[in-house]
DNA sequence: CCGCATCCCGACGGATACTG
DNA sequence: CAGTATCCGTCGGGATGCGG
């Protein structure tokens, strides 16, 4: 590891993933390009407006996100990631490679402890 | 991205890196080697007993850290990083990159609104 | 369709004091 | 030295209702 603990920036990346929506509204517009407020909505089960417009609020305000709106009736908004929060990928895709061993580690530990 | 929002483990390894000290935790171990919680306590300005403590252990539950307890007067407490909790390095080396070039945008944004 | 305002609760985390 | 125990403030986030 040659990561300087005191001139650590790992929060920095931290900070912008932490929510509790916030990485998968990430990986939607990754995937699937630009979506309408009401698209998002629909794709995250569970999810209230409130919630949503909270996070994405946030995400814009770092600069992750673009929030376009068309003034016409009714309501018109799009989002889409910038190419500045394109540069989260790897972030999530390292921490998604992860999670999906430390699942596995999770059924195994639990079979284990099954077989007792 | 070829991650399949639906299925995202994205979070497993967010649940376990968030805290609020847990990363600094993590980087001393990886970097230092085996830690004593005294020594832990002095690198880290500004953690409180309970919390490094609350910390310590939440991350051992998870298996990412070793707490080996040596009976004596006074008592030894050492604390090491587990193989498991090597492979969140990836994950911690890549937000770290992230965070030196976010801080360095943001220096860029706050020059920009400065020479307004 | 999109979003704001309000109320509310539980979890996180800080301060302090006490133990084997 | 390495913890527990307790109190307590803050904040994320859920539920609900109103507004352009």
């Amino acid at each position: 590891m040659n990561i300087e603990p005191n001139s650590c920036r790992v929060e920095d990346a931290l900070d912008i993933l932490v929510g509790k929506w916030k990485p998968i509204i990430l990986l939607y517009l990754l995937k699937n390009g630009t979506q309408r407020f009401s698209e998002l909505k629909r794709s995250i089960p569970g999810i209230s407006q409130k919630m949503l417009t909270n996070q994405l609020r946030e995400l814009e305000n770092e600069d992750i996100i673009q929030r376009v709106v068309y003034p016409q009736v009714p309501p018109k908004v799009e989002y889409s990631i910038t190419e500045y929060g394109k540069s989260l990928e790897p972030i999530l895709h390292a921490m998604h490679e992860w999670g999906t061993k430390h699942t596995f580690r999770k059924k195994q530990k639990m079979n284990e402890w099954k077989s007792k």
